[in-house]
DNA sequence: CAAGTTATTATACATATGTATAATATAACC
DNA sequence: GGTTATATTATACATATGTATAATAACTTG
């Protein structure tokens, strides 16, 4: 029982103006009634799906960080030797945000919804969850300290949006492992 | 030459129906229209003074962190030794959040606008870098390590918001230093 | 393919936004 | 204290939001 064709095709106009709005303007310039008069569907249908134009963003956000979380699961294989805290396939973050860059800048734009960055905030605590697990050598593992970690990769990616992600996959890795070892996370 | 004195009474007006109506609702219900009628001023007074809601907050948020400023700059005296790379003072920083929960909860809330985290987290940085400046044996600054830093403590204070800031600030004085020793960070 | 289900539309309404103009009230200043 | 400067108001307008109802169209299922 897949969703009905109507759906589907509604929501596939609607991301299609969507992506086309968003090369036109920033989203919060983006309003309903324009993304509906430019997809052609009515308000009404619009509000049968999602609440707001930050709901509608919130679910592309979500299939985002879903695809994110495929591609680093699909990395474990040529994951490097986990010797420390931190899992250093932590890395493999870069290549998926780089590769996104228009989506990522939505997360940390000014006049976004904080919502999104919560999202991508408990995505990367979940990830360093998991890498700390993998570590026979801790003892029990401290929320407070995967808050920390998370917090801050988002940190160092934060800068390199500021930075209008002109530095390279291979510099912000290179980046990434030389502060960590500094600190002997791993 | 001093404000106007009719805009200084705006202003105040309109800070205490902010502040009543912030208490009996989320931030995120309170329009400019109520605001107005709440605080018997016109809707135009309001557009000739701010953009709209969130700008209007952005000012409360900007006057908050000076305050944090002022109250982190008075600390200098009573400073721990800096024998590291993370000037311990910043511990103080719990003691400012937690006596204005009610406005660091704005910054964190999932409808707010992501420009309060991002003042918050440029006025941590400036901390940091500050911190990091009088350590004699670090050689250069890295713009990277910076925000990682920051953004790290911006992490726990995150965690301490979503457990509703049950913990005490000397409990979270001392969250905050055994991860910076974990880490070596001082 | 026909019957039944449900997504979409047309239309409407109360309220909110952001901007504009002219009139009025209030503060500043000499 | 009277004049000048300017903040505030009253009113209005085009557009946006979120919700509602009944009619229509499109899809699913047997």
């Amino acid at each position: 029982m897949n969703q009905d064709l109507r759906v589907v095709k509604t929501k596939r106009t609607l991301q299609t103006a969507f992506i086309q709005l968003l090369q036109e303007k920033t989203l919060d310039k983006i309003t309903v009634s324009e993304l509906c008069r430019s997809s052609g569907i009515t308000r009404r249908t619009f509000y049968l799906h999602y609440q707001n134009v930050t709901k509608y963003v919130e679910e592309i956000i979500e299939s985002l960080l879903n695809e994110l979380e495929q591609s680093m699961r699909r990395t474990t294989d040529y994951r490097l030797t986990t010797n420390g805290r931190l899992d250093p396939r932590m890395i493999y973050l870069f290549e998926h945000v780089y590769n996104n860059k228009e989506f990522y800048h939505i997360i940390f734009s000014r006049n976004s919804s904080f919502a999104y960055y919560e999202m991508f905030y408990k995505r990367i605590k979940v990830l360093v969850r998991n890498s700390m697990e993998t570590m026979d050598f801790i003892d029990e593992i401290n929320d407070f300290e995967v808050s920390y970690q998370a917090n801050a990769i988002l940190g160092i990616i934060m800068e390199w949006y500021y930075g209008g992600f002109e530095k390279s996959i291979d510099e912000m890795n290179h980046i990434l492992m030389s502060v960590l070892k500094r600190y002997r996370v791993f």
